[in-house]
DNA sequence: AGAAGCCATTCAAGAATTTTATGGCATGGG
DNA sequence: CCCATGCCATAAAATTCTTGAATGGCTTCT
């Protein structure tokens, strides 16, 4: 393969018309230029530029190859020129996966991020399966993955934010006529759950368990946000992340007591690179705006990079 | 500037998902390509990649640098192609020049030539001025020039094929009484004469007067053609090459006896590359047609490349 | 004739690349 | 549990490339 080098040579010298000339533009002497020249010469198999007493000039197959070598050179210089923007974020793309309930949550993040960032390109995919989410992270189709806690400890996490879960039910619901429920009293109570494809319903069902309360699931949605939606409809309570609660929600929202709340967590591979190391000081930085005024807490300071 | 070789471990690496195949894969060992990929890290100032257990993976600063990567060196190799297609003469571009009245002589030859080399472009100049000729090839805007003979030293001269001069006028003029006419005939006759900025016109005039022989011009054209034309019109007689007699010419033709010939020549700038020096062959060989049968002789076998 | 500009060649120094050898780390099988 | 395997990084030596200095040939201009 022709060195790049021997391309600069043969441009500067089709610009300049003289190997000296080139030389001089190239901060290099007569002697190297005319070299690569001729090492250019040798490998192409032909006469590249006809030497005259005033200078040099390009030969049809000079002239055939010099679009291709400056186009050659302005990709190589584009390319350093791309890898230098995404790595201080001027440029290159971040693939994100998120949570389907935490779209809202990462929204004003990305939006954020976008008027500060506007030339890098972001891609969102979202899923309601933690699994998949590894998945992505595994198999390279996303960059970092935002997700609640617990996540397996091949990847590294980076604690980001608090989100608080929360007791959805209908106005008026006996449950609801508290401000904070305590966890037990969900003993018996006709809930609406998750669908087993949503990663709430394994994780509501290991924390009941753990709490030792067995509520009585009336039906199962895998949709998060349709849970309260449902629940409000008279069907029962729900559990969910208040993240879920769209604005204007019908019903009675109530914390638990003591306050319930999980992990949000950057995902990545590995190490975050710069350009997603960037993103998760954002998503930490920037707050994490929450519908109905109930605020998610953002993780402590303490809370670093960290492979579990 | 990065050079070609990191970029194609790059390429290698993104491909291959690591960096000891990527090795396997350009005939390298493995510390090669992860040297090159930290030389391309430093350069770009970024991690291009993240080093996992079971081999590495793009950050998005290598994403974003990958494809301008691959556009370099597709690039490189497309521009050493181009000029082996263009020494081989299937490409590049070839940029032609004739004296107005040869077009006739070449368009043959361009057509062969284009049936056989489709690749190649041609561009074909066309000018009634020797010194206009002679300013393509010194500013090189042409890469050969086809025209008579003589041409100034500093040119290098191929000879081509030799053209006839002959005398045209009305059916039935005295001077046509004859097969082949002396060229002391034309003393005193009024001749259509070509306008100074055409070359024939100088030309005619040096011959003329070496010959001792003065012919009485009438009137004077600039395009070369129309001189038999005029001439056959009654204006009187017109001397010039044959192929400047269009088929179907309304007039007679006669040869000078003794046989009055030019030589064509292929003009360069100096020893002419691989693509015109081929062109330069097929003008020889593939012989020169000529309107009205009168064959223009092709040169002698030894009439060879020569700085004159 | 001499000066100046341009290019090719030669040769030695310097730089960059590659190889060889080695070590750390994680994974998977006996 | 331990070893074999596969991966990458590092260090040092060898090789190869590239460059620079000096020189000579050529042409043109003065």
């Amino acid at each position: 393969m022709a060195s790049l080098r021997a391309l600069e040579c043969l441009v500067a010298v089709a610009d300049s018309g003289s190997i000296t000339q080139a030389a001089r533009l190239l901060h290099s002497s007569q002697p190297a230029v005319s070299h690569q020249l001729a090492t250019l010469e040798r490998e192409t198999g032909t006469t590249l530029l006809r030497r005259e007493p005033r200078g040099v000039r390009l030969t049809p197959a000079g002239r055939a190859a010099l679009a291709d070598a400056r186009r050659a050179i302005a990709a190589a210089a584009s390319a350093v020129r791309s890898a230098r923007a995404a790595g201080e974020a001027t440029g290159g793309s971040l693939r994100l996966a998120c949570a389907q309930s935490l779209v809202s949550v990462l929204a004003p993040v990305i939006r954020e991020w976008h008027r500060r960032h506007p030339e890098v390109a972001i891609t969102l995919r979202e899923s309601t399966s933690p699994d998949e989410l590894h998945g992505f992270i595994d198999s390279d189709e996303a960059d970092l993955a935002l997700m609640p806690a617990p996540v397996p400890g091949r990847f590294t996490t980076t604690a980001v934010a608090e989100e608080e879960i929360v007791l959805t039910a209908p106005t008026g619901h006996p449950l609801a006529a508290r401000p904070a429920v305590p966890l037990e009293d969900l003993e018996g109570a006709p809930l609406v759950h998750f669908a087993p494809e949503n990663g709430l319903s394994a994780w509501l069902d290991r924390s009941f368990a753990r709490a030792g309360v067995r509520p009585e699931p009336v039906m199962r949605t895998a949709v998060t946000t349709a849970a309260p939606q449902l629940a409000a409809a008279g069907l029962g309570i729900a559990v969910c992340p208040v993240s879920a609660v769209s604005d204007g929600f019908p019903g009675a929202v109530r914390s638990f007591s003591p306050r319930w709340v999980r992990q949000l967590v950057a995902v990545t591979s590995a190490e975050p690179d710069p350009l997603a190391a960037r993103f998760i000081r954002n998503l930490r930085k920037h707050g994490v705006h929450v519908p109905r005024g109930v605020r998610t807490q953002l993780a402590a300071d303490n809370s670093t990079s960290a492979k579990t």
